[in-house]
DNA sequence: CGCGCCGTTGAGGCTCCTCAACCCGGGTGG
DNA sequence: CCACCCGGGTTGAGGAGCCTCAACGGCGCG
């Protein structure tokens, strides 16, 4: 648990090693996964500026975060055009992440969903390279990805066997390789 | 149409007068509607960089908009900077927005999607100024609707009448008063 | 060895979807 | 003027998809 929702914080949190996710939880315990931390990333782009974020982190693996003061991280926006290039940037394409998130979760059925998810995973691994071959670290466990997809644990559980049944991907012991690319993008659709 | 998905433009263009829907889009026809525009809102924020927006803007009633030219636009951004600062929240609220509606189609039942919508809608325009005591104007055809909450049209009808025979709110020709607010909110929950 | 967590599998049920019929109001043409 | 159609909303019947619940096996750990 690196942030809790109602934890008050002066600080950007930056994540240096390990995978967390990023969700946003209701107080029965039903909560939505929203992305997928990798190293690098910024904790949370949605309360800059309202300290009191609403968002729950969890690490999901052992992880190292750095604390950036929040003015210091203005600071060098504001001193570095290419920084703050980059940073407006990334946060028009998490707002487009989010909205085909919305896409997925109101209009794709279940099988799509899981498809979506490791292929936007298995992309964002490969991009910065995090992958070797096709076959990347998956230490997501079946819960994280439940909640990313909006569907139980339990039929999680049966759509990934499908998709191991039928040779798209490979899955064991928190490694997983896509092993029929096109297959994974044709089931994810369009 | 205001805007098509494949378009290119050199504008950005902001609402004057109506409402609106921005949306995305499957080449199937299915598609999730991400907010519902009204006057004075920019109408797309994702693809404030990229001219080509994947994004579907269509107007729910008679509706005009000023075209403002992007270099403008980030001219003016430049030159003022609380103009810039209630860009920087709008961007960061719109994501928070984003997010807890991917929360709302990933883990709320019908219900409750519904009666957030309604609620979130009505909360908008009150705070704009757009509402005669709890009524307000509601031009939104059933499958605007569904496609806002990711249902089908005819269980969105279902639901609505409901939330009428329940004397939650009250909707006839293009007109909604929420008659029952505390209740409403109880329903779309936390 | 016992325990707890995690994933798997199956049975049954509820929610929401699909399909279809029907009504209504508004336009359009005879 | 009425007949007709057409898009939008309503309602019901039946079915598919996903959920709930429960049992079981594997694995790590005390």
């Amino acid at each position: 648990m690196i942030h809790s929702p109602r934890e008050f914080s002066d600080y950007v949190l930056c994540l240096c090693a390990g995978q967390a996710v990023s969700s946003i939880a209701l107080p029965d315990g039903r909560r939505q996964i929203i992305e997928v931390l990798l190293p690098g990333d910024v904790v949370y782009w949605t309360d800059l500026f309202e300290p009191m974020s609403g968002r729950l982190i969890e690490a999901i693996e052992n992880s190292t975060y750095r604390k950036i003061a929040r003015k210091d991280f203005f600071f060098l926006l504001a001193q570095q055009p290419d920084i703050f290039d980059a940073f407006m940037q990334t946060c028009i394409r998490k707002k487009n992440e989010g909205d085909n998130l919305a896409l997925t979760l109101g209009r794709r059925d279940a099988l799509q969903r899981i498809a979506r998810f490791i292929l936007d995973l298995a992309m964002k691994l490969i991009d910065r390279g995090f992958a070797k071959n096709q076959t990347i670290r998956f230490s997501l466990r079946l819960r994280h990805i439940a909640d990313a997809t909006g569907l139980t644990p339990v039929h999680t559980s049966k759509m990934l066997r499908q998709l191991r049944r039928d040779r798209v991907i490979d899955l064991e012991s928190r490694s997983l390789t896509v092993s029929d690319m096109p297959q994974l993008r044709q089931i994810a659709g369009p």
